[in-house]
Parts: structure tokens; sequence; C-alpha cells
DNA sequence: GGCGTGACGTCAG
DNA sequence: ACTGACGCCACGC
């Protein structure tokens, strides 16, 4: 009924999520793994995406810090220049404010913006 | 098919 | 606020 993918494995559903993230927003991989239908699977989430060859909006993941969790020279870089592109702000230091970009997919059927 | 690694998060100290 | 231990388990070798 809602637009929630809860079926398919557990890495479809993550893959599934990640896509819906919009442009310019950011979500937790625990949010991820919440949505996902599993709270404690948000290790796993990275692990899924570092793999996860398909054209997806890997960058707008982040952890619950508000804080880019790949490390500089692995990656770092890169995701925050996509989300500073897409007009995500870092702040001094070098974290998102989640109140103000994070994502948040309504229950109902209602868009968030 | 076992095993080490690790884009996380929570909790105790 | 900071640190370490631990639960969780996907992925690659």
């Amino acid at each position: 009924m809602s637009s929630h993918p809860v079926s398919g494995s557990f890495r479809a559903r993550v893959l599934a999520w990640v896509r819906r993230i919009p442009c310019g927003r950011v979500v937790t991989y625990g949010q991820i793994a919440a949505l996902a239908g599993a709270p404690k699977r948000a290790r796993q989430v990275g692990a899924i995406l570092r793999s996860a060859g398909a054209p997806l909006p890997w960058h707008r993941v982040i952890n619950r810090h508000g804080r880019i969790s790949l490390p500089q020279m692995g990656g770092y870089e890169v995701q925050r220049a996509l989300l500073q592109q897409e007009g995500v702000h870092f702040d001094e230091r070098d974290t998102v404010d989640l109140l103000r970009f994070g994502w948040r997919p309504s229950p109902h059927g209602s868009q968030s913006k």
C-alpha cells in the first residue's frame, strides 16, 4: 500500500530506499537500516553501498552525527563535493545539520520536502 | 564455505 | 564529551 519497499532481500530494500532520497537531502545509515526493516544493521548498509555498482545516490547517506564516514583520500572528498554540489551545507566542523538537510519519509503518503 | 574486515550504532564507564 | 566493548552481518578472498 504505502510506497515502502517491504519485500525482497534486505539488500534490495536498502538500495530501494537509497534511490528514494531526494536531491539535496541526506539520510543516516541507521535510518536506512530501520526503513529496510532491520534497525540493528546500520553497518551492513555501508557494506552494501560499497559493493553497489548500479547508479545510486550513495553520497546522500552519512552517519548519525551528520558527518561523512568515508576516510579522506578514500572517498570523503568525493562525497562531500557531491553533496555541496546539491546544496547541502557543511559547517566549520565538517558536519551537516540533520534537522535541516535530513530527509524523513512520511509513514503516510504525503511528501516531505 | 570459513574467516577477517569494517561507509554503523548503542551503551557502559 | 571521549573511549572502548560489543552486537550485527554483507562482502570478498
